[in-house]
DNA sequence: GGTTGACCAGAAGTGCGATTCCGGTCAACA
DNA sequence: TGTTGACCGGAATCGCACTTCTGGTCAACC
């Protein structure tokens, strides 16, 4: 039991998101996913304490390889960490994937996953620290009143739109992004050039306080976790 | 029952209004808003040909009101138009009013209420008519991409928000109408004083608007329609 | 030691008859 | 003529027994 094979975690996880994306959470039986593997439910256990732990491993992949997706894009260019792009950036990488849209939709299934998961604080805290980073380096206006709330309130409807109402569907994702581009730029930004000094030491600070999220991630994945709950 | 008592038709109104935020939608009875006011259950439908139609009149009158209150501000200080002030009043009057929020959140219940109704159409028109009169008096930057889906996606989140999560709750609403208003001003209006003859052209020309909206409402709130539906 | 799948208990779903509820009508009444 | 409230039918709800499903275990097997 001690080292249970990583690879064949991972083709356990492919299996139950493939299956979650085609029958929603309550549908899925720990023993659909163990057979679309090919193997036996039990193994499945020999990898996660139950279902929910399961879940949250798979939730936790797909943040991580989203977050790689991000990262990837800093090294690419360090201007990527100007809120207007991160935001933007952000917001395509998220609805590309399917799993992570089925996760902010699906409140009512598969809740808990990741909701009362203490990931929570993680993000919290690398939210504070991309507006204090950002702040601290004059990336971000000083005058924006409450910038904590007035972000999360002008970027919320941009994720919620398409889920209710539809009414804008006709719209290019691309092009919905630089809407939001654009009204990051235009709210939160100071005007003029960014100082290539001030990108380039954010990005690295930022950067590394990403990989560290994506470590924390990992480290979520396979960490199956042998002590049972007393009682 | 050519003309059925306008005060009583507000009494009854009153009612159904109380009711409805202490037990929702479907849990008043035609019945219990009756005995609420004193009268028959029949002498309802004297006044509307069935339930749906009494709460659309009162959603009617609840958007007539919240219209006349913007009106008198706009009265008050023509300046009020402004996108930036007119789009973090409404906020305001619409968030003090329970009905009207209950009417936003209550997705499950009462639905089609005001759903289906044409008066979208109308809404609508009067959206499109608020761009347009700014655009073409200067109020709003032209460089705006998508300006309808940018002002709906932009706005929609300070009205979610507070609805799911609850992490803001804390903030008076008066400081997040202020963060709206911030940051509708600098996304998208220009820079600089506003002309004082467009405002003051602008908001004759919406005030117009408005109580043509108003008018509608107030038309739709006693009209009985005596005609039966064919079949 | 690693893996399996038959097995179990309890949770979730189903079917359906009995019951309650309530929107809407209309004969009777003031 | 305006108003009422008893009455009706259909819809929603409830109760409950019966069935199915499924997360998790563990003895047996490789």
């Amino acid at each position: 039991m001690s080292h249970p094979n990583r690879e064949r975690a991972d083709r356990i996880l492919d299996a139950a998101g493939e299956l979650l994306l085609r029958m929603g959470y309550r549908k899925v039986a720990v023993d659909d996913i163990a057979r679309a593997v090919g193997i036996g439910k039990g193994t499945v256990y020999l990898h996660w304490r139950n279902k929910e732990l399961l879940f949250q491993a798979l939730m936790m992949r797909e943040s991580a390889d989203l977050t790689d997706e991000i990262l990837g894009r800093i090294e690419a260019d360090p201007a990527t960490i100007l809120p207007h792009r991160m935001i933007s950036a952000s917001y395509l990488v998220t609805h590309r994937r399917p799993l992570v849209m089925a996760m902010l939709r699906g409140n009512a299934d598969m809740f808990g996953s990741l909701g009362d998961l203490a990931l929570r604080k993680q993000q919290d805290e690398l939210r504070t620290q991309f507006e204090e980073t950002m702040l601290r380096h004059g990336l971000i206006r000083s005058d924006v009143p409450n910038l904590t709330y007035a972000l999360n309130a002008s970027t919320l409807g941009f994720y919620l739109g398409d889920t209710l109402s539809g009414e804008f569907e006709g719209i290019p994702l691309e092009e919905k992004a630089e809407v939001l581009a654009y009204m990051i730029r235009t709210s939160f930004e100071p005007s003029g050039e960014p100082d290539p000094r001030a990108v380039a030491d954010v990005a690295a600070e930022l950067g590394s306080a990403l990989e560290e999220l994506v470590s924390v991630y990992r480290k979520g994945i396979y960490a199956h976790d042998p002590t049972r709950a007393p009682g």
